[in-house]
Parts: structure tokens; C-alpha cells; sequence
DNA sequence: CGTTTAGTTGACCGTGCTCAAGGGGCGTGG
DNA sequence: CCACGCCCCTTGAGCACGGTCAACTAAACG
């Protein structure tokens, strides 16, 4: 996380993200770079960028860090519904709603850009192929949101949380963030939990169920799969909801 | 379902469905009307509209019948990841991924149109509001989606399917298909299996315990809840996320 | 009238949860 | 510099929620 001391060249991860869908023009790169840099913003770790029930007014997108989207029940019980990751955004045309669903908030210290109403629509407009690549950005969200159903309603332990750090890997790696079998894994067990579904407890011990069979390696916030096709069948990963063109 | 005989006054759903969202202008809605019956199809219980793997290439309206978008894995296990009822669209914006990450399939006889990507477009851009309604309800979608979420994730069998079932008669009732306490619930213990993560034997004894509660009355193919608050409470229900605004 | 599909019930079992305790790393304050 | 507290991870024991297998009934259908 050391973009924060050079903010302004952090765009990548967003570009990248988005080239995964359309082929950027110029016209559509610069725009978007120059947008994004009026206004980076940062937050520590445990901050929510939105809440339930505020009124969504804005655009963001991540360059650097980890978010969650996540609803909390009455009695405590909570669900993470998505992982934020760099280059993603949140959310397009969310504005149009009266009212957040969920909240967003950071897992990491994270560096972001936030675009007022006029200025995304305006983005949206200067390029066909920055707004369809935008489209599919979210249209993608939405997949693998459907992707999460299965996952936790059909997949046991062991394949849920397989197929979570597939996903998390194949999502880090057009952005740049996986290094050979490796990427950091800046996250907490209790936040896994919540996202795959279990307790604490028993997602401890699915790791370790994935460390015995030599599967993965997770030690320091650094997570490394040295065969990730044995991964992505232990865990009946199939990327084609991630949606990228090349 | 009698709604074959006279499809062509059958746009109601749609309309209403995207009334919950924006007030239509006369002009939006007077396309959209056209839109809809240029090609109105009927499919029976059963059949796929379209299947993972296919290439989206149009926009479909429910005019009535239940569908399920559901994603099979490998070995048979089933996840509906969402219900489509008479209103919803299918999918907005959709054709610009290159290939379906989920298969949409029919509960039940289903009456519907299709449009081709260029009416859409034409459609989309024929209204401003109508346009707007027509993203609120993809967004809208999403976020049922993440409430399914955190339903699998961290809602208790009994709850999860008071859950499922507040929301059907919260979504039927601005189509119109709720009348007083009862709607028609024309889908299998399967199906409901199916979409909340659990086995048919575990849905089945989770209904007679609703049923023993006084929650619900279940019974050929009727829902009957007389106390909507009592099954409200005991699913731990929020409406927030269907974002109707009237 | 036979066959299929949907719903129901019983018995048994296993995955994953709860409760509880303890260890290690790290930051903070005395 | 050390003590303390906090957060995160780990481990054990017991149990319950929900799954599996199997049989049976009732209704729908051809």
C-alpha cells in the first residue's frame, strides 16, 4: 500500500480493470485519467466510504486497497455480499437510487477517487467505448454476485472457500496484483467468514483443511497457490462469470 | 395463466413493475407499449429461454409466469440465484457480455417479449425516464441479489424461507398479483429448495414448521399469509432493497 | 389405469456451529 | 524497556441444524 505517496499516478489498476472488457481509446483513457485524478481521497482501515441507508450521490473507484460491500442484521449477524478490489468501481448510476442497500467499507487502507453525478455522466458520454466498458463492469459485478449464490448455497466448506481465493486471484491478476503464484491477502479469517458464510472457527480450520492438502500457502498476508488448477477444481471453479474479453 | 388469450393487453406487469421506479411520461410508455408487443412468445413449464454458455443478443419483459435464473454445477447441484416474475426485465443492457454466466428457465407456461438489441436501444433512448426506470430495475435486481446473499450466508433455514416469501408477495404485490392476504405460488418445494440453499426434505419440514407457526398457509399453489408483520419479524425482513419509490 | 411428479415422514448421520480457553504478534502507555 | 491489552489465529469438546437415504401417499397426467 504505498500508492499514497504517489496518488496521482495510480490510475492504472482501473484501466487495467476496464481494458479487461473493451479496448480503451484515447480519447476514453484520457478522459477517465484526468477524471479520476480531480479528486483522490484515502481512508484506513475499518471506514465505511457509504452506509446503509445514506443517499448514494457518488462515484468511486478504488486504486489501491481492499473494501467490502456488507449488510448487518438486526442481532449482529454479518454478510459480506462482495469484495471491492483496485480497479473496481462503486457503483455506476447508483445515484439513481434513493437509498443504499448496504454499506461499503474498507478491509485496508485504501486510496480512491470519487466522481460527483455531473462529472460521471459526463464521463459516460465523452466515449462509447469507456461507457460500454463501464457497463460491463457492473454487469459483471452483478455475475459474480450470482456466482456468491451458488457458492455458498451449494458449495460445502472446502470448495466455497477454494472457490473465493480463485476468484480473488483471477480478479487481482488483470490488475497487476498477482506476482508469479502470489499475491497479498491483506484480509482477516473473520472477514473470509463472513464471506463465505461461516464462522470464524470453521473457516480456520477449512484453510487448514487446504494447507494439508498442499493447496495453498497463507501466511503473513500473503497468499500463494502453486497449482491453482488443483485449486480450481477442488473448488469447480469456472471463470467464465468473471466476464473478461482478453 | 389465461393470459395467452389476450397477450397483447398483457403489458400491464411491465408497466406497473416500472412505475415502482420513476413515473413514466405518456411518451415513454406509449414506446415501451409498442416495444413490447411487437413480438410477444410463449414458452411452457420447463424450457430455457436462454442458457449459460449462449450469446445474449436480446432483452426480454415477463408478462406472466415465474422464471428461475439458476446455475448448475458439474455434478448436478443446483442454485436458483434468482426468481423473474411478471414485470422484470431479462436483461437490461445484457448483450454487451459475450456469452451467459447463468441459464434463465421457466417455472411455469410463460408469456413474454423479446427485443432485439436495436429496438432496446431505440427503447432506451426513446424516454429519458423510461431509461431511468429501466437501470433502477437492473440495480434493483443487484440488490436483491446481495440480500440473497446475505439470506444463504447467515439466515437460519426457518428464516431464510420467511425471507424468500416475504419478498415474492413484496415483489408480486406492485404487479398486482397479490389479492388481500393470498397470491398464486405456482413453483415446487424444489424450487424453493433450490433458491434458498436447502435440501427438498429440510424446505419441506421448514414449511410445516411455518405452517405450525400460523405464519403461512401453503396449499394448492395458493400463499396465504395473514399476519405479514408476524412473518416479517421472523424473517428479519427489510424492504429497503426492492427500492420502490412509490 | 398405469406412470410420473410432488409432497410427506422416519431414521440416521455428518458438516459446521457454539462455547471456551490459550497463544502469538504488535502497538501503546507507564 | 517492559507490561499490558488487543487483535488475530488456533485448538478442543460437545452438540444441533440440516443432509442423505428410503419408503410411502396423493395427485396429475397421458
Amino acid at each position: 500500500m504505498n500508492s499514497a505517496r504517489h496518488e496521482g499516478s495510480q490510475i492504472q489498476p482501473v484501466l487495467r480493470r476496464l481494458s479487461a472488457f473493451r479496448h480503451l481509446s484515447e480519447c476514453g483513457t484520457a478522459a477517465l485519467d484526468k477524471a479520476i485524478r480531480e479528486r483522490v481521497l484515502r481512508a484506513g482501515t475499518g471506514q465505511d466510504l457509504i452506509c446503509e441507508g445514506d443517499i448514494p450521490d457518488r462515484v468511486r473507484f478504488i486504486l489501491s486497497g481492499w473494501l467490502a460491500r456488507y449488510k448487518t442484521l438486526e442481532d449482529g449477524r454479518r454478510q459480506i455480499v462482495n469484495f471491492v478490489l483496485p480497479g473496481d468501481a462503486c457503483d455506476t448510476m447508483i445515484y439513481l437510487l434513493s437509498e443504499m442497500d448496504h454499506s461499503i467499507g474498507t478491509l485496508t487502507p485504501v486510496v480512491y477517487s470519487e466522481l460527483e453525478r455531473p462529472q460521471f455522466e459526463q464521463l459516460m458520454a465523452s466515449d462509447k467505448t469507456l461507457a460500454e466498458a463501464l457497463w460491463c463492469e457492473s454487469l459483471a459485478g452483478n455475475a459474480i454476485r450470482r456466482e456468491w449464490a451458488v457458492n455458498m448455497g451449494r458449495r460445502v466448506a472446502l470448495e466455497r472457500v477454494a472457490h473465493l481465493l480463485c476468484e480473488i486471484i483471477e480478479r487481482l491478476r488483470p490488475v497487476g496484483l498477482v506476482d508469479g503464484n502470489s499475491c497479498a491477502f491483506p484480509i482477516t479469517q473473520m472477514d473470509l467468514a463472513d464471506a463465505t458464510g461461516l464462522s470464524a472457527v470453521h473457516l480456520n480450520r477449512t484453510l487448514q483443511e487446504l494447507r494439508a492438502a498442499g493447496l495453498i500457502v497463507l501466511r503473513e498476508r500473503v497468499l500463494t497457490v502453486n497449482d491453482l488448477d488443483a485449486l480450481k477444481t477442488a473448488a469447480l471453479f469456472n471463470p467464465n462469470y468473471l466476464h473478461y474479453v482478453h
